[in-house]
DNA sequence: TTTACATTTGACAATTATTGTCAAGTTAAT
DNA sequence: ATTAACTTGACAATAATTGTCAAATGTAAA
């Protein structure tokens, strides 16, 4: 699957904004969205929106994958990441059914 | 499932041990160790492996209960949590399968 | 009941992580 | 070679986390 930071670029560039048009909207250096498209810096919850809005991404995808990816940041290299994974599920599920 | 904190109170008070005894192996104040126990406050990493150690409870188990509740802090209350959690799943999986 | 000790609470200090700017360095297309 | 877009890295600002401390509260035995 896409990393967030590869779909946003490839949005920006067929739609052929340039950094600096896309970080004025989201009122940051070019210097931090580039290294956002890069993976070399997380972009923050509210960025994430704000550029599906720019780049007319959907926002549910974009967020979807934008939190797997700190999930993911979160355990790391643990070998344990995917049982943490499953309990995880696990209790959401059941906060939901069990509506709290 | 029981929460970090609850299992960790439960054991600490079935063997006897007082919250000085064991903030003083964490080396902190009894007032954090407190606040852990009652979900207050999230432990470190290294805290939990610690207090696997010194109050005898599995260590794989406690980290995977540690690490999904990070896990859940980290997607709130997202309606998008499940997706983002199934996302991560396949990602990880993939890389396991892939060796990268 | 008071004394003694364990735990809790909350204000706030220290530390660490995240998010940002800036300026200089690359890259790529004229 | 010039120019504009992008990248890089040092470092500043801000925010989140982790901690201390002292006072308050709970608990139980003398």
């Amino acid at each position: 699957m896409k990393k967030t930071g590869e779909i946003i670029r490839e949005k920006r560039e067929k739609k052929r904004l340039l950094l600096r048009h896309v970080s004025a909207q989201l009122d940051i250096d070019t210097a931090i969205l580039s290294k956002i498209e890069r993976g070399e810096r997380k972009a923050t919850r509210e960025q994430i929106t704000k550029l599906a809005e720019i780049l007319e991404l959907d926002k549910e995808s974009l967020l979807i994958q934008y939190l797997s990816e700190k999930i993911l940041y979160e355990i790391q290299d643990e070998d344990l990441g995917i049982q943490a994974l499953k309990v995880a599920e696990k209790t959401i599920k059941y906060r939901v059914t069990k509506n709290k």
